[in-house]
DNA sequence: GTTCACGATAGTGTATACAATTTTGTCTTT
DNA sequence: AAAGACAAAATTGTATACACTATCGTGAAC
């Protein structure tokens, strides 16, 4: 299964809700998305389910889909789960850690530098978490790096919500400190490191919601 | 969503394969599905759908579902992934530990002696994995309960298909020393017994496999 | 003026119909 | 007899139709 077009509309929907042209709480009508893709309901169903099965879309019995507009109490356990996999992925990448293993996150942080230079956006925020999962890639371990994927779309979802703004900028230098530390082999700096840039992250979090609800699907054009 | 007639049809096929009913490789036909549960082929689609999201079945183009067959690299993945978790979510739990939720642990160990006493196989395959669910649900991260019961039922298939006999059957034992040391506030203990409850459990499987697997390319690599 | 009732409308939940693809069986050819 | 081609059957992929539920608006009762 796993047809291409079910897939291209969940990667629309993705996109569309980590870039913010989906806001928290918007409904999305399955008949409209139908339109739009140009395909029946059916497809549209099959990609909502997945959708919530990642959290990034809530769906109520007979009431429809809805843009996931996860709470503080989840964004707090969310960031605590990934300073438990993270710390100790730190810990597992320098077990077998090799110079190329190196470049490629430095190559990786180059790419985060260009984003944020010429202002993009999106690109830099995915490029942000993506940094964290291809740590898990390059350790060889594909379920680790499933799941952190996961976790840091949620993450998207959760920054948009509560980032404030002009945080999360100091993002890459920390990326950079962090392979650093891997660079010298020094595991405690390198968790610790780690441990504090994911507190970074979360302490940007204003837990004062200001979350403009409701929006037309029209974010997809 | 999760109308309860898919969710009732997810549940009968997950017991149905965690319980060696299906075996790893076995097609799950539509058409037959849907005539067994009487409903039509949208809800075992459904139903197929969402296993195939937990990895407990997999899904081919135009070809259909089949039982999952966890590779031997995918079984130590989740199982490294497992001790990555579960080391922090031990030092985590101790943070804030009381005698109520030590207590919550020794009845759920209770009740695993009894069904090991019972000789209730598939009711202690079930208990020995909720009692690491357990901890992380009296930690009250519903996040990270969640994450930890998709990697374990992945586990019952892997455990299904490679673990040896009259293993695993220390599992209960094992679980008692975590819980004294927890009880013992010996965080390092603590981490290092359940770090080493998973290598026994994952030592003790055979990667030799012995399943009769209805999946040619897999009885043949 | 407010509230409740009830019908109209819109949207989701499920089943069925149809299209596309794969698998299987048979027949031909060498 | 073995291999290939092609037709038939079975199965999956997608669309549509229908049933059921919630939402919204109108109007009557108080």
């Amino acid at each position: 299964m796993e047809n291409s077009t079910t897939f291209t509309i969940v990667e629309a929907l993705t996109r569309a809700i980590v870039e913010h042209r989906l806001l928290p709480g918007a409904k999305l009508a399955e008949q409209k998305l139908a339109s739009h893709f140009g395909v029946s309901r059916t497809l549209i169903r099959q990609a909502l389910f997945r959708l919530s099965q990642n959290k990034l879309i809530r769906m109520e019995p007979a009431r429809g889909a809805f843009v996931a507009a996860p709470s503080v109490e989840e964004a707090q356990q969310v960031f605590s789960v990934r300073r438990m996999i993270e710390a100790e992925m730190v810990r597992g990448f320098l077990k077998d850690v090799t110079p190329a293993k190196i470049n490629a996150l430095k190559a990786h942080i180059k790419q985060e530098r260009e984003a944020v230079h010429q202002e993009d956006v999106s690109g830099r925020t995915e490029l942000l978490g993506d940094f964290h999962v291809r740590m898990a890639e390059l350790m060889g371990n594909q379920v680790l790096a499933e799941i952190l994927g996961e976790l840091i779309s949620r993450c998207a979802l959760i920054t948009l919500m509560y980032q404030s703004r002009h945080a999360a900028e100091h993002s890459t230098a920390e990326h950079e400190d962090i392979v650093d530390a891997l660079d010298a082999k020094d595991e405690a700096l390198a968790v610790q490191l780690m441990n504090e840039h994911l507190i970074h992250v979360e302490a940007s979090l204003t837990f004062d919601r200001k979350i403009p609800t409701h929006d037309i699907a029209l974010a997809l054009a």
